[in-house]
DNA sequence: GACCATATGGCACTCAGTACCCTCTGTAAA
DNA sequence: TTTACAGAGGGTACTGAGTGCCATATGGTC
């Protein structure tokens, strides 16, 4: 058996493609830039762009699939602990991979916020997210009252919030600190859905334990669930 | 040419073109349906149908235009109150445009679940309402931390619940009473995320009123915000 | 009648996406 | 070596959505 050796003679396709039509919509607008514009700077033929991408818009969002294929491993894998610090943990994922290219990301986000078509398909992506985490949710909600409409609820305010952190850091030019935007953000929905991490944190506090809080009438929830949610963190 | 007694009563071509085109999309199915075909059976021509809607999945959606209008108009018309609650009433606003052609939503909702195209323009359209709220809520909010943060979750919030709602109600084959079930959907979210209708419900209660609640470390958060909620509601 | 605005039809065009078939190249079996 | 095979890519022609442009009604006004 004589093996050849075989050295990477040509940089994949897939991303000679990406490359191409990349450049092409940041100088001529996504519009304007026509699928055999991308094959011919490519030097490919038009066959070949479609045997990649389903469609012109896939182009721009190229590691949204692998992504969600990781965070349905992840939530696959995912064992007893607080369904929604879970979740938070899978959002988390989709933001690791925005950071990865700070200033791809940067140009995606301006380039998506111009053009509607790019902007309905980022909406259908966001939505598998969603739709992923919100069936990971109600498989831990099953018995519980309102199950499926609390996953839905929750899966719809752990992504607003993860986007809205995203966002105000792609707004940034990719500057700032996402982790810790997206963090906080995420917060804001723990504090509210979540079991608080009593059953995580090491030796988890006597069920007899008890914590009294005080509120006059009136008070916005919000602001009665961040007392609430202090003083059951409390040491 | 001699042909001029013409007593047709001009049905509005928006109306006969949307007709067509569902009567079509229910016998062969959306993607199977040209637009050709849609023109040809409303005996009018092409280039007409692309001045009414101005796509071919727009004509499964007629009404959320004006739908959209009416919430703006709501939005800008409310004044005071809890704007969870004011936004809550802005969803029912769509629930109400479903709900009063039933046999219409119910036969559009297994449509669009068949067709990925439609699946994909329906987002867009949630989003607009979604948007639209959002961008209420962050009004209210301005100078309260992390409002534009609270505005996005909440909206998310309030669309997915009015959304499990509904669609409870379509899979139900327009069977049972929508407003209900919504109702009961938006107000677990009003539970977390609403001032409770303190301001509102007559004369509010003294500020300096108190309620005290007891609850055991680890306790879901929101079973306690249930608690919470309750104790605030007590007359 | 002439005049004007609006509504509609007809035609030709661009472009995304698909079906079908071709060539090329490398590999394994005879 | 020849043959057979397989898989990647190229080429062509087609469908159908959506647009631009222009011609043609229709209805109202002076």
């Amino acid at each position: 058996m004589t093996e050849a050796r075989r050295p990477v003679k040509k940089p994949p396709m897939r991303e000679v493609l990406a490359e191409a039509a990349f450049q092409l919509f940041l100088e001529r607008g996504f519009e304007r830039t026509t699928v055999d514009d991308i094959v011919a700077r490519a030097g490919v033929g038009r066959r070949s762009f479609f045997r990649y991408f389903p469609s012109k818009e896939d182009v721009v969002f190229p590691d949204h699939e692998r992504c969600l294929a990781d965070m349905t491993a992840l939530l696959d894998a995912a064992d007893g602990g607080d369904p929604v610090s879970t979740v938070c943990d899978a959002a988390r994922l989709v933001l690791r991979m925005y950071a990865a290219n700070p200033e791809f990301s940067v140009q995606r986000y301006h380039l998506t916020r111009e053009v509607p078509g790019l902007r309905t398909y980022e909406l259908s992506v966001v939505r598998r997210y969603e739709r992923t985490m919100a069936e990971y949710l109600r498989g831990r909600y099953v018995g519980t009252p309102d199950g499926p409409l609390h996953a839905e609820v929750i899966a719809a305010a752990v992504v607003a919030a993860h986007n809205n952190g995203l966002r105000s850091w792609l707004r940034s030019g990719g500057e700032g600190d996402a982790e810790a935007a997206v963090d906080h953000a995420l917060g804001v929905v723990q504090e509210v859905w979540g079991a608080k991490d009593a059953s995580a944190a090491g030796p988890a506090a006597d069920d007899d334990e008890v914590v009294v809080v005080v509120a006059s009438k009136g008070t916005p929830m919000w602001r009665v669930v961040q007392r609430v949610e202090a003083a059951l963190a409390e040491d």
